[in-house]
DNA sequence: CCATGAGGACAGAGCTGTCG
DNA sequence: CGACAGCTCTGTCCTCATGG
């Protein structure tokens, strides 16, 4: 077999080398991308993806489960991988055909299954952080499911990244893998944290990862900043400044980066409120981002 | 089908220049 | 000045990702 490997390795060299060909590898499962140092100080990540029976976080259903445990050093390279775990959970009413034909699979596939929810819950809480892409979708559907979690740090390598800045074009995970030369059979939950794990220990022309850049951003608390009692002759100008109404709470809001929130107060404070009045600017952490 | 943000298309307001 | 064409700016709406 090693022959047969081995002539389809110098194959694949050979298709790498000419500028008219590009060579995209199977992703394969791994227990580590980079060699551990025993003494540094290493961090546990936990890859997670979820398929479900549609795309409304309240109505809809969790029908499969994945999550992979990592752990990454303070560069965010990935020293060790962690056995994947998968559950396949009945939602009790029939699969939509688009939902079968998307994932594969089909109500006798999750007949009488179920998430062991002790097992999730054991290996979620054990995370430093949780990792998934477009965490905006996943984080409502496994809060629901499994609230014992609900508190946990959530990082999103689709929507905290700036993948054009990274070299990149679009953000659609398996087309993230593909521009990093691999490739795999998608919307499988297993599949696509392997898929995340692979993207996230790309490295990058710094020297760090993708990870990195992940784990950085995540930290940095963003800022919820709410209006309160802003004088209805402003509306415009907070408009303008990307804030946006919330009508039940009737102020207007935006969410901004750390890095902003001196110029935001400054501008409130000349530009909304002449002296009276006072924005209340909350902080978000990990925690309660993409809730 | 939901939510969110970004970018593009288009319409309307308003300013400016030209001509009689 | 009045009528009108054309340019710019702004606001609104639409479409396009992205997750299932």
């Amino acid at each position: 077999m090693n022959v047969i490997n081995d002539r389809h390795s110098q194959a694949a060299e050979i298709l790498s080398a000419h500028p008219d060909f590009r060579v995209q590898r199977r992703l394969v499962p791994v227990t580590a991308f980079h060699e551990a140092d025993p003494y540094a100080p290493s961090r546990v990540g936990v890859a997670i993806d979820v398929e479900t029976t549609g795309l409304d976080r309240d109505a809809d259903r969790i029908i499969e489960l994945a999550v992979q445990r990592f752990r990454f050093d303070v560069r965010g390279r990935i020293i060790q991988v962690g056995v994947p775990r998968v559950w396949r959970e009945d939602p009790a009413i029939p699969l939509d055909p688009k939902i079968t034909k998307l994932t594969g699979l089909t109500d006798d596939d999750l007949a009488g299954q179920f998430i062991d929810e002790v097992a999730a819950v054991d290996i979620l809480a054990s995370a430093d952080i949780i990792v998934a892409h477009n965490a905006a979708f996943d984080r409502p559907f496994v809060d629901r499911r499994l609230p014992a979690i609900a508190g946990k740090p959530w990082a999103c390598s689709m929507a905290e990244l700036d993948w054009l800045e990274l070299g990149f074009e679009g953000r659609a995970l398996a087309h993230l893998v593909s521009q990093c030369g691999w490739f795999y059979e998608g919307h499988r939950a297993e599949n696509d944290i392997l898929a995340l794990l692979y993207l996230l220990s790309h490295g990058l022309p710094d020297g760090g990862t993708i990870l990195a850049k992940l784990v950085a951003c995540s930290e940095q608390p963003t800022f919820r900043v709410n209006a309160v009692d802003a004088p209805f002759d402003a509306k415009d100008r907070l408009k303008a400044r990307g804030y946006r109404w919330d009508a039940a709470m009737r102020f207007w809001w935006k969410s901004i980066g750390h890095e902003e929130s001196d110029a935001e107060r400054v501008w409130l404070h000349s530009d909304v409120y002449a002296g009276y009045g006072e924005p209340s600017f909350i902080p978000v952490t990990a925690c309660e981002r993409h809730r």
